[in-house]
DNA sequence: TCCTGGAATTGAATCGATTCAATTTGATCG
DNA sequence: CGATCAAATTGAATCGATTCAATTCCAGGA
């Protein structure tokens, strides 16, 4: 494999100058860089990343971990997320590191050990609780992170997340416009800040259109297709009065469409149904469903900004994205 | 930061002490190995990982290219995936870098920079095309790897696989078991390898059970839950006869349900569907989907040490997994 | 022609580990 | 008690880049 030193001697220089034009072409003749750049390109040489990584005193890598035990992220919606990180790495020159942690016990270990091995520069957390232990440890130890969300008390971390409350008051807006005004609600465990805050968002909805909160119209459970399903069915079966239903993600939405499908009230014409995220699956859904776009392009590259910020140390004031209505036939 | 010299001090040894304690703990004595251990531990040290790098040659990484323009793997079986390579890295002391690439064609140049510069030391390739340019390509570069999934003529290169054939023959044959005697089937493009392959179990079953292949009963279109459902009414539509339908994804036989549930044919009980995969949505379908589980374990733990096998440059035998029929209620 | 000063280039030290070869230690035995 | 030899430890070179400080180059002016 070539060296920085088979290009120097192949283009008649110094290593340094070799690596001069790689990191700082201002400094070189235009016509030795030339004679460089052909050396180069003739050796197919590729700086080595170690070496690099040592000199420079940063690996340029982002680090993600994925829980992969009993927390096992299977939401599709998170294979849209890593496709966007990695677009957004490749965009800036990083490289995006996977790992993934069985023990939500063992996650601090792995943070130190790509940290502190320098595997990695810093972090993007997902999957983030209103209590986390991570960032505490993070702060503390002085590493630098992005989370995706937010923690219980807006901390003074740097984080990207998308304005679920906002969504979910525009979602609950639009219905009211068309009419509805009994809406019920699903929504995963509320130590997720995610569903925390888009619950408060479909509260603050309701309260703006001047509709009463009638808590046997809101379902807690989990946040899955099927949980979706046997929700939406308790709702039936209970009798409870709702002519639109909003779920906290596309996959309990997509569930409910099919508890309404079964008791003969069509979702999109009887019931209105509105869903979070818009997983691939939601505009294929029957009929195509209505939802708040998390636009996954923009999420990727607000995170990798800001991570780069937090590693270079500036502060970075967290972005709040606006989830976009995607109107189809559900609602 | 600490550094080996820092624990060196510590422990009141010098630094190659410290390095054979951490790589060759039979060579030191236990009461030092002790001093040292304890040394680390009190400064929290950790191995740089560039440096380590640099010296050893090899980096302890695997690279994952994950295309993401117009070729981009939504399915979610591909997060699952993920997940089961993350975990099987983890259980070598491995790490797992994921590269995103827009356009097929900078699939070979995002290659060649991450293996020359040892950024990685092979990579892991996904979504094979019957005829796949990477693999020439790494053929003639040297460049270790191993494949999920074969190309057309089994090249000698390690891979490692499910056996889609083996699957579809026993699909075919639990359907025939059953009495259905009209099975139609809905797959990708051939040019998918695993499509492919599960299409000539399909034939093979049938063939085995002395059926008559019927080609109006095959439907080739996308893998997408949509294009499930657009194959299976269109069936329907035609007045094709069938009483058993297998699909070579989960997402298709999703579709293909939903379909079956609009035309009043309910799917488990009037048509027997089987699917392939077992993403976590197949147990929630409606019915709970049949299907053949890829074992996503074994398969992670598989790549993996095929992966080190070539790495280190071993010769490794393709490894062919038999899927699992999972009976649930739809078939 | 010689001098000057800025631009271009280079030599050498350095990052933090590994590992070979050399040295030290210490147990065993005559 | 000293010699011997294996086991344990260490010094120093090395991996491949970056970057500071020093040197060389060269155009323009006296």
């Amino acid at each position: 494999m070539a060296t920085i030193r088979d290009v120097a001697r192949r283009a008649g220089v110094s290593p340094a100058t070799v690596s001069y034009v790689l990191n700082n072409p201002g400094l070189v003749r235009p016509e030795t860089r030339e004679r460089v750049l052909q050396a180069i390109a003739e050796l197919g040489y590729h700086p080595h990343a170690g070496a690099r990584q040592l000199k420079r005193r940063r690996a340029d890598t982002v680090g993600l971990i994925l829980p992969t035990g009993e927390r096992r992220l299977s939401d599709p919606f998170f294979l849209e997320l890593i496709h966007a990180l990695g677009d957004a790495c490749a965009a800036h020159q990083l490289d995006l590191l996977i790992a993934t942690c069985r023990d939500p016990a063992a996650d601090l270990r792995l943070i130190d050990r790509l940290y502190k091995g320098r595997r990695v520069d810093g972090f993007i957390l997902i999957d983030l609780q209103r209590q986390d232990p991570r960032i505490p440890h993070l702060q503390a130890a002085g590493i630098p992170f992005v989370a995706f969300g937010r923690i219980e008390e807006d901390g003074a971390f740097p984080w990207v997340d998308v304005d679920g409350a906002a969504g979910m008051r525009e979602a609950v807006a639009y219905l009211v416009r068309k009419g509805h005004r009994h809406i019920a609600y699903l929504s995963p465990p509320l130590a997720l800040t995610f569903a925390h805050h888009r619950f408060q968002g479909y509260c603050a909805g309701l309260a703006e259109a001047g509709l009463p909160f009638d808590e046997t119209r809101v379902r807690i459970t989990r946040p899955t297709m099927e949980a979706g399903y046997e929700a939406a069915r308790a709702l039936l079966a209970e009798n409870v009065p709702f002519t639109a239903l909003i779920a906290a993600t596309d996959l309990m939405a997509l569930g409910a469409m099919r508890a309404l499908h079964e008791a003969g009230r069509a979702p999109g014409q009887e019931i209105a149904v509105i869903g979070f995220d818009d997983i691939p699956m939601a505009a294929q859904a029957h009929p195509p469903l209505t939802t708040l776009r998390q636009p996954m392009d923009q999420i990727g590259e607000a995170l990798i900004r800001t991570w780069l910020a937090a590693v270079r140390g500036e502060p970075a004031s967290p972005i709040l994205i606006p989830p976009i209505l995607i109107r189809r036939e559900s609602a």
